[in-house]
DNA sequence: GCAAAAGTGTTCCAGATACACCCATGT
DNA sequence: ACATGGGTGTATCTGGAACACTTTTGC
């Protein structure tokens, strides 16, 4: 039934395969929605480039097997993560049986390191409109990931994933217009935001041009995405 | 549970682990909401119940997997079929690193076959407000397929998937409340499903009893599922 | 004629949308 | 003084929620 008896499994390979995450790395710079790739220095795929990613360790969960690619490869821990789907077509590695349990991450552009590269290799920022072709299945894995950020988007505080400690409203409401691709009414989305009690006014203002300063605003719960309406 | 563990069967050398498929199967059955589970025969949790489920075959589809899950142990084909999450916590199964791939089926009632085993093993319909303890982390699995399962009645056409070809509104409303666990008006409820656009009037009528019969409607495109709103 | 479920409209309220001007600052 | 983005209120529309009686049938 759910699994053959330990007795039977004679042959260890057998039903078995490589369990790997990749992690959609979302973060938005410019007002622009982009995403961290990988370049491949190996075959399968050698010079297109592919999401973050490897194998789970033998101990290791999941999650916490996502977390620490996201640390390797985008130098960032504590960002919100979560699972998005799980990608198991038998021909999609051609070195054999792969599955693969896809995450997406939301970092804030000040989280950023530098050198986007923490450990060796070749990665970069790409807009999400503007990607290279990928290896594998990984073009697929994005736009499942993307759909999933939309959707999510106006049922949920997710959109605060991307903004630092303090934010201004009108910060806030750049993020919304990257993630959706269109413009929203400033005194509407004002409205709809405070409305909804996420935020208070941190008491300090954003002084960063020739013009009236704004006001600076945090989550009340940092850290936790609501389902909102 | 207190099983020793000694042929954990974690394959050092290698990452790889078992890869398995586990299927919440939902049908509605007198109003009420239902799944199947499977009796275990061996250990570990021998005498559990669990989740109909087994080993991804090497060649095999997770999806693939799941759908002759469902038809060896609940007899149905061509049902609704979602994936869910996937389960990897290291120490979920004491025989050694096992992944689970889970999804969720809707079966209408009408589609049970009336022994519900199709294959040999001890196989029943659960309601889900009182399930037996649950092997391994199946409990878990359970409690997140009704979340979704709730959460996409109100903005899908998911429950669709529970009705017979031609229904009355009075039963898909019974459908609504099952899932929901709470009563709904009956003119709102029929407002808004018919303004949808989604059902179309047969002609026929269902009489079942001494009262005034009931308009049949169908779905005009069945089989799929649409986002509302 | 009575029991039992089918069928049907209106009012009300809340939340979304559309829309334009003054304010505070740096140069 | 002027350029720049920050900040604010109202009228309207739309979709959801509350709510009770008549109709058709079987017995």
């Amino acid at each position: 039934m759910t699994l053959t008896a330990p007795s039977r499994r004679s042959s260890p390979a057998e039903d078995t395969a490589v369990v790997t995450t990749s992690v959609v790395v979302f973060t938005i710079r410019g007002r622009r929605l982009e995403l961290l790739l990988v370049g491949r220095r190996s075959e399968p795929f050698r010079g297109y480039w592919n999401l973050p990613g490897g194998n789970v360790l033998p101990e290791e969960d999941l999650q916490v097997c996502a977390e620490r690619k996201l640390r390797e490869k985008a130098g960032v821990e504590g960002v919100y993560l979560e699972q998005l789907y799980t990608f198991g077509r038998p021909d999609r590695d051609p070195r054999g049986r792969v599955v693969t349990v896809a995450y997406y991450a939301l970092v804030p552009p000040s989280r950023l390191r530098q050198p986007a590269a923490a450990d060796a290799g070749m990665v970069g920022w790409f807009a999400l409109d503007g990607l290279p072709a990928l290896a594998f299945d990984h073009g697929e894995i994005v736009g499942q990931a993307h759909r999933r950020l939309v959707a999510k988007l106006d049922y949920s505080t997710i959109a605060y994933q991307f903004m630092p400690e303090a934010f201004t409203l009108s910060q806030l409401q750049g993020v919304y217009e990257s993630i959706l691709g269109e413009p929203l009414d400033k005194r509407n989305f004002r409205k709809r935001v405070l409305g909804l009690g996420h935020l208070v006014e941190t008491g300090t203002v954003c002084r960063d041009g020739s013009h009236r300063p704004a006001k600076l605003y945090r989550l009340r719960n940092p850290r936790t995405v609501e389902i909102i309406k």
